[in-house]
DNA sequence: CATGAATGAGACTTCATTCAT
DNA sequence: AATGAATGAAGTCTCATTCAT
């Protein structure tokens, strides 16, 4: 992870932004160069290129999201709460708040081309970590689970999760509740009878 | 709905494959004019422009999945079949074989923002089409459930179609098969409760 | 030899000045399509890139050399006159009027290096029937020469060849004459006493 | 002559290689500080800017082959060698040996064009110092040649040392050594006559 | 003496589009 | 219906250069 100097930083922030808004490709490093207060050679002082800046800002938007799990799977859990249902009440705030995360998603569902195996790879490793994170809860909440159980509801779980970017990324937060609320009462249902 | 000449439906043919693949931005009217075997300008004797066929494009991706989506749920359902079990356990292969579902999943989670309107509005019609085709299943499946549980159950497998989606956009036929397997089985089990 | 329309004529014509003046890496394509009478991109029409545009003039100017060199060597011989002679005193003019001469030395001495290869062997085919045409003509003068000395002679006006050419790229037609004077002289001399 | 630091003696000593080796547009700043150990705004710690790097690269290699030029001349002849030859034999070792020399000649052949008047003026003292010296050791050898055939054999000499130059430029050290055995033996024979 | 940051100029190239043929 | 030619706009990127530190 490479570290940043201010200037590289504001370029990120830009950056996320229009990668998350527009995609790689409707990206212009003119646009960013411009809205981070420099012109577009500036920009090479910085990042090697398009492509490099793309990737680094894929590793801090991973890092973020992968802290942001962390953080939130960290919390102590009130009682009645399931497992993972912090997280997954949350995303909704989170994905207005993150464009970290908006990115990381948009670029893990359609990367481009070159940069796919890079960027599965970053992903998949995020989702595993979720994975990991949701079974130790899981555990905690019901330690009797039976390895097949286990999984069932790991990949319910994941399911679930990304049911609800789905709904993040082409709906609004309105469509997210009603999401929420009948995928939560599925899971938490058959949680309950455990 | 625009009928097309053999020649616009090739071109269509292709431009389906290259923007289910690369995205609007990335899809070049080169390339596509190429791969239908013929030289840029002779796209504009067909498509007023890359955004009209875009458009043209996406409409015909519609009524495909649309139809599909008809012939899906018309079939005579078998015994201990549940409501749209048969069209979510078919994603898979239709999303294998239908260029034009990868096209329309795409198109729909990540527009070009000039687009962005005609696009949501014809993705909705079509969630909105595959909704009511669920709640009638649903309706002869359990005939008696109030408003509160339909909308749930519909809500809920919406939810589960675009969650087997994500992983098909993301992931392979394997993971597909884990994650249908884990949604199904909520879902089933708290339908056979009713 | 790809054949060429009038416009990539023209555009050639433009070309084969500009790379003899200033070389590969000075010269623009800017310049090369206002010359033209058209814009940049509109190069693109006629050659693939600079590369290309570069490697057709060079072709170009091998064939227009090649066929000089034939046709200079098929006049008829005047009595006194040794072999190669008529070539050899007419390089000046040649140099001054022939861009296509004047681009074939420049980019032979100093190819843009990814292009070496190729370039090196169009000259050197350039150069072994310049070293025929000399050795036919040696032939029809001293029929009797051993292996040996037809060996010597051709390198001798190989040689001699060169050094006027030097002679026209970095200096002026007044020292081209004295350095003929010089070298033909010494070559003369020998060739006389055979 | 500006006296450089030892800095500049080192960025000098890449510069004449890359300059000798792609040419004066082809080389770049950027490679020529990182192949020196520095950044590219270093340089103009040293040198006012490319084109000031590039005169004092040439000058010291002006400098260089002069020096070159009055040792190869000044040592003791041996009997039986005729004037110039030893520079001549030697022509093949100092090319591979001195990128002084095949930059000076690059340069010299094929000057950037705003660079032409300077650079011309410093090879043609070198080519007259180069003169004299074969006029002087000429005179040596053969005492009592007027002055046109003074005149005759140094232009011839001049004439051959081109020639040899050219062959190192685009061929090989074989080339090299047929072409010299030819140039030489019609130059000797000729002096041997005297 | 060295450099990080920035930049104007300009390089090559691709793009979607138009138009006469 | 198709295309060769042309183009304005914009793309990414490199370059030599400057300046404050």
């Amino acid at each position: 992870m490479r570290s940043l100097t201010p200037s590289a930083e504001k370029i990120c922030a830009i950056a996320v932004e229009q990668f998350a808004e527009l995609g790689y490709d409707a990206s212009s490093l003119n646009d960013i160069a411009a809205a981070a207060g420099m012109r577009k050679p500036s920009l090479y002082a910085h990042f090697a290129g398009k492509d490099d800046l793309f990737q680094v800002v894929y590793a801090r938007a991973l890092q973020a999201e992968h802290e942001y799990l962390e953080a939130c799977f960290a919390e102590k859990v009130t009682a009645g709460e399931l497992p993972g249902q912090r997280f997954a009440e949350r995303l909704n705030q989170r994905y207005q708040v993150s464009a970290h995360l908006r990115f990381m998603l948009r670029t893990a569902f359609f990367p481009p081309s070159e940069l796919r195996p890079v960027i599965s790879a970053g992903f998949e490793a995020y989702l595993a970590r979720l994975g990991e994170l949701f079974a130790l809860a899981l555990h905690r909440y019901a330690p009797g689970l039976d390895e097949e159980q286990q999984r069932l509801y790991g990949d319910g779980y994941l399911g679930i999760v990304d049911s609800l970017n789905v709904e993040l990324i082409y709906a609004g937060a309105g469509a997210f509740e009603r999401r929420l609320a009948a995928l939560w009462r599925l899971f938490g249902e058959s949680l309950a009878r455990l």
